[in-house]
DNA sequence: ATGCTCACG
DNA sequence: ACGTACGTGAGCATC
């Protein structure tokens, strides 16, 4: 069955563009146009197998429709330039594709496809035609199906003629009087003002053509009978224009588009051009420049050699300890291997770490003075731990520095830091070990090249990871605090919280009872049972069935959010229920059952493990479990806090927060007298927003303005728009304008900081902390408003968020030095952003209560005083 | 795998 | 006109 695919060349590359992120690659060219219409094409190939291909495009600007109508396509905004400059790529790429493409001055890529799908039509081929446009929907057929492009590019939906039929009520050829009758904005064609879609359609299965609606204008009535007469010649230019033309005179002949695949090393060319570097692995596109691993070499290390293994690590060893698993709590080690200074690698198989040959390399591995370059050290630190073996004596992280360097990238793999940095490829774990069910440790010859490389590349990268620090000026940043603190992490988190299972169980049970009431309650009122969970079957019985107005919608349905329901509350009753319903459940199922499956049994403690390398802006996350979302805002919720206590009978746990850290260390880089001001008084500062904002005095503070001075502080903090503040006061976007217009003309520092924050970011590429810790914003030049406010947001908040991140994770490196110089037997356990949780014993809790906040306020001196605030109870929930 | 919802700072 | 407040992780349903 031979088969065409037909694809309009400047529809997919406008999608494809805006769907993506503005990706670039190493020398600032735009490529995320050209990322979606390649993953577009290798999907077709893959999935449709076409025998036929071509790629059309328009031509030039003047179309033969411009002669009837200058106007056609006017008022549209003008092609970025980040799309234009891929336009050339995008062409080329359908070379190294061998996929044929064609253009004709004068007309349009749907007129060349028009044209196309006729002839193979008569043919006898089966033709799909990818677009995004809907007017494609005219070419539809028997033969012909149109894929249009949905949300994104990766996703199309084909539209055969009975899907049409399914979806409008019309044949293919219609569609060109529906757009007769009402126009389209993009393409400047007028139709009928006033009418839409739905009174098109409506019109159109009464009348069935637009030829038809204005011979029997007279029988429609009102103002539309009227508006119909009055524009019927633009009815019958939209028509016109609408209508694709499939006569084109080309040159080209079917036979000419036969598809007989791409070759690879061509292919693979064009990627390593435009740097596709996933696609380039994940395609295995070998040729041409070796993609591929060199050869290196390993020597395996048995039983009998063991012992000696150490004696050649004489200088500074990189080591690679292969830790498989998410959760470095509950992993495998599947290997160990090592690359001395002079370039020698050995491959030590996991089972033989626990011999008692081992006793030399376990000595070496936890050996303060033996030098080690490693790739997590945190990670592995707490993976060797459960085996028993103490890590001691890195001396340098290249993980952490890779995220130091640029903290947005998504990964920092080895496999990704070669290429980034131009080192020997390695091959990516996936290709080594499989994924998901498919994971399977490779045998000895494989799995110890794979980890050597590994070692081996760990030691090239040092030297240039080092340069590039220094370079950022992040030599303080990374040994004075993020080095450092990768021990101190691994240490709260070996210790773990004990959490309390009885009492999280009896808490599961009373929330088991209420929850099963309601639930009945609900299912009654709504009149049949159904998932509450399910957003899709919540909305059905919601806005179907009991017909409660439509506030927001989600890309794929109604919105039920907690927003939603609350305007939807006073409808109906059921709406609370379903909202203290969803409050209890979130509590049951992540609160309760999600943390009893954490806690250990022999321990009862749980252990979260921090992600150090994550979070753009410098700070920490926590996982399996998170421990930096457990609920405080609501008093049920807050519950849950109790079960977290000491792991020591009568210790304590001691709580310490920073009090208004980010809006403190905004006072510092902006310099605002008056917020400076505010926090040298000690004063509450979202009251003395709203004294300076509205102009009243202390006294004549209501509730409402600081809840709205507060809010205003938030979003300065967050990087202010006048649409956020208003969706967050639920006020008019005017209102929230004259709010931040208020708020900066008493602030004038902080107005400064912001207009200037932006204007480094567009200068320098990047903004940074007070440590310098940095952020890159590729997008704050775009011309695409979204991206561009994104950034500029992202550039006011980063400092502030960073800043206040640099801040405590100092203090906890301060801290864990001086608890370890004080030898006190208090531990501390959690960080939440700005907050340090202690398990402490009675009787040092007076010398905690003064030494923590002292450290925490004194971690780095800014302009204005830090403040901690300090409490302390048998578990979390009293320590408030 | 992805989207929705919701917990935290 | 556009449509978003900044940063995360987990559970559940759905595809």
């Amino acid at each position: 069955m031979e088969k065409l695919i037909l694809i309009d060349g400047n529809s997919i590359a406008y999608r494809a563009f805006f769907a993506l992120p503005l990706l670039s690659n190493s020398s600032g060219l735009h490529t995320n146009a050209v990322f979606g219409f390649t993953t577009m094409l290798l999907k077709l190939i893959e999935e449709q197998k076409p025998t036929h291909f071509l790629v059309a495009f328009d031509a030039g600007k003047a179309t033969f429709r411009h002669e009837g109508y200058k106007e056609y396509k006017g008022g549209r905004e003008k092609t970025p330039p980040e799309l234009s400059e891929q336009f050339p790529l995008i062409k080329e790429l359908i070379q190294s594709f061998s996929i044929n493409q064609y253009e004709l001055a004068g007309y349009e890529a749907d007129d060349i496809i028009g044209t196309m799908t006729r002839m193979a039509d008569e043919r006898g081929l089966d033709v799909i035609v990818v677009s995004g446009d809907k007017d494609m929907l005219q070419l539809a057929s028997d033969r012909v199906t149109i894929a249009l492009t949905r949300k994104g590019i990766s996703e199309v939906d084909l539209y055969t003629p009975q899907a049409i039929q399914d979806k409008y009520g019309l044949v293919p050829k219609q569609i060109i009087d529906l757009k007769g009758l009402m126009g389209d904005a993009s393409d400047n064609i007028p139709g009928i003002p006033g009418v839409g879609e739905k009174t098109a359609l409506k019109l159109l299965h009464q009348y069935s053509s637009v030829e038809e609606v204005l011979a029997k204008a007279d029988e429609i009535t009102g103002k539309m009978q009227e508006k119909i007469k009055q524009h019927a010649d633009d009815a019958r230019m939209s028509k016109e224009l609408a209508t694709i033309f499939r006569e084109v005179p080309m040159e080209l002949q079917l036979d000419e588009l036969s598809y007989n695949g791409y070759e690879g090393p061509t292919l693979g060319a064009m990627f390593r051009k435009l740097e596709f570097k996933s696609l380039l692995e994940k395609m295995d596109l070998s040729g041409g420049e070796p993609a591929v691993e060199t050869s290196i070499e390993v020597e395996i290390v048995g039983r009998e050699s063991l012992a000696a293994l150490t004696d050649a690590f004489t200088g500074v060893t990189a080591v690679h300890i292969e830790v498989i698993g998410e959760n470095p709590h509950v992993s495998e080690i599947i290997g160990l291997a090592f690359s001395t200074a002079e370039g020698a690698n050995r491959f030590v198989p996991a089972e033989l770490l626990h011999i008692p040959e081992a006793g030399r390399l376990r000595d070496w591995l936890a050996d303060d003075n033996a030098p080690k370059i490693v790739y997590d050290m945190h990670r592995t630190e707490v993976g060797l731990h459960w085996k028993g073996v103490p890590l001691r004596g890195v001396s340098f992280d290249v993980l952490i520095a890779a995220y130091l360097l640029d903290p947005t990238e998504s990964t920092h793999t080895l496999s990704e830091l070669a290429g980034r940095y131009k080192l020997p490829v390695i091959a990516l774990d996936e290709n080594v070990y499989g994924k998901g069910a498919k994971f399977k440790v490779p045998e000895a010859d494989v799995l110890s090249k794979h980890l050597a490389r590994k070692a081996d590349l760990l030691r090239r990268l040092v030297p240039v990871l080092q340069d590039e620090l220094d370079n950022n000026e992040m030599h303080r940043l990374y040994y004075e605090l993020e080095f450092p603190l990768a021990r101190v992490l691994a240490s709260m988190e070996k210790q773990g919280i004990r959490a309390n299972a009885d009492g999280l169980k009896q808490l599961g049970g009373e929330l088991g009872q209420t929850i099963e009431k309601l639930v009945d309650g609900i299912y009654k009122a709504a009149g049949s049972e159904f998932n509450l969970n399910s957003p899709k079957q919540l909305g059905e019985i919601l806005f179907d069935k009991l017909g409660l107005p439509v506030v927001k919608k989600t890309k794929t349905g109604y919105s039920t959010d907690a927003e939603v329901l609350e305007k939807l509350a006073p409808y109906n009753e059921v709406v609370s229920s379903i909202l203290i319903y969803r409050q209890l459940a979130k509590l049951q199922s992540t609160y309760v059952e999600g943390l009893l499956k954490e806690i250990r049994g022999e321990t009862g403690k749980v252990h979260t493990y921090y992600q150090q390398t994550i979070a753009a802006t410098g700070r920490l996350s926590s996982q399996f479990p998170n421990l930096q979302n457990i609920p405080v805002r609501l008093e049920e919720g807050r519950k849950i806090r109790k079960v977290f206590v000491a792991s020591e009978p009568d210790w304590l746990i001691l709580a310490a927060d920073y009090s208004q850290i980010e809006l403190r260390v905004l006072a510092h880089i902006s310099g605002d007298e008056k917020l400076k001001e505010a926090f040298r008084n000690d004063m509450d500062v979202h009251t003395k927003t709203a004294m300076d904002v509205f102009g009243v005095s202390e006294a004549d503070v209501d509730a409402n303005m600081r809840r709205q001075a507060k809010a205003v502080n938030f979003g300065i903090v967050y990087g202010i728009s006048d649409y956020g503040l208003s969706q967050n006061l639920n006020i008019t976007r005017k209102e929230a304008a004259q709010f931040i217009e208020q708020y900066f003309a008493v602030f004038q520092g902080v107005r400064h900081y912001m207009d200037d924050i932006v204007r480094q970011a567009r200068t320098n590429g990047y903004v940074t902390t007070l440590l310098q810790r940095r952020r890159y914003l590729p997008e704050i030049n775009a011309s695409n408003f979204n991206l561009r406010s994104f950034a500029e947001r992202t550039a006011m908040n980063s400092p502030i968020q960073g800043s206040a991140a640099d801040i405590i994770k100092l203090a906890m490196v301060q801290l864990a030095e001086r608890m370890a110089k004080e030898k006190v037997r208090s531990r501390m356990l959690l960080q939440v952003h700005d907050e340090l949780v202690f398990e402490v014993p009675q009787d040092e809790l007076e010398l905690m209560k003064q030494l923590v906040p002292e450290v925490m306020e004194s971690a780095l001196a800014l302009d204005v005083p830090l403040k901690v605030d300090v409490n302390y109870g048998d578990n979390w929930y009293e320590a408030k």
